[in-house]
DNA sequence: TGTGACCTTTACGTTAACGTAAAGGTAAGC
DNA sequence: GCTTACCTTTACGTTAACGTAAAGGTCACA
């Protein structure tokens, strides 16, 4: 009962997307989402509830309100004027670029999780069997060792 | 003239890193790092140098400097404590779920950007010789589409 | 000797992204 | 008619991560 819903009260999305309702209430102020009204209340529609959707996701690999909000906002430029499809070309460069350094970022921190995580796995195995020498055969950490 | 150097003043980290002397002295405020003294001249050791890179990896992927600690003081725990062994591991795979939501999240937003370029570019394609019909051939973008 | 190029400390200012009251409206249900 | 569950607005508070003076020390170099 919410994908084919086509409108949302205010904590229905809070509840569906573990923010607070003034989280919702900060991004219409900021303009980022723009409810209707029924009488007092908000009424979201589902392009507000994809829009808060993408700007989550934002946030969770670190961009800004702003900066997601750009990135959801060259979905939105028609392809008319020249100029601009220049300028968003560039753009979607710099963001890709930024992004790829991220993932580059990414990787590295999960592999340095991984040997973390290999050293943790033989000092506790060595303390249990009282031996702090190399573990028996291959690093048995149940984790596939990035082949 | 780096790489082999064993202590670094402010300024040569700040430029080397492109922040501000600000945003070093504010991570030494923190205690992140801990350059020794010279007079009233703060020297950095090649440690100092290398917690601050990985402070700026993690702020690159949207860590907060607190979290970044967290995961670079992974490496400094000793394996001696059962009880703190078994928390870092827990640790270490929350952090880890969240990176790989986080690749996630980046692929997803490549690949949209991906797709707005290519609008993008038959837009132009179609203004640049009156015809707003698709392009002959294949969507010539340049760049591979995942395969 | 003065003028840069560095370095220092102290301290108030700023922005983003909300948190947290406080005070009140409305509709459902007992 | 009263409580409970939502909803509203207004508005001040908070945290992180620095920015930005202001005021001054030190060394080399012309």
């Amino acid at each position: 009962m919410s994908d084919t819903q086509q409108s949302f009260s205010i904590s229905e999305l809070a509840s569906e997307f573990s923010v607070s309702t003034r989280t919702i209430r900060f991004y219409e102020e900021k303009g980022f989402v723009t409810p209707r009204r029924e009488g007092q209340k908000r009424i979201f529609s589902a392009a507000d509830r994809a829009r808060i959707r993408l700007i989550l996701r934002g946030k969770r690999i670190g961009l800004t309100l702003a900066e997601s909000v750009e990135i959801i906002d060259m979905y939105r430029t028609d392809g008319s004027d020249e100029e601009q499809l220049g300028a968003l070309l560039e753009k979607i460069d710099e963001r890709r670029k930024a992004l790829q350094q991220q993932q580059r970022d990414l990787r590295d921190m999960l592999s340095a999780l991984d040997e973390v995580e290999t050293l943790c796995r033989q000092a506790r195995g060595a303390e249990q069997n009282g031996t702090s020498e190399s573990q028996r055969g291959a690093a048995a950490s149940g984790r596939p060792s990035a082949a």
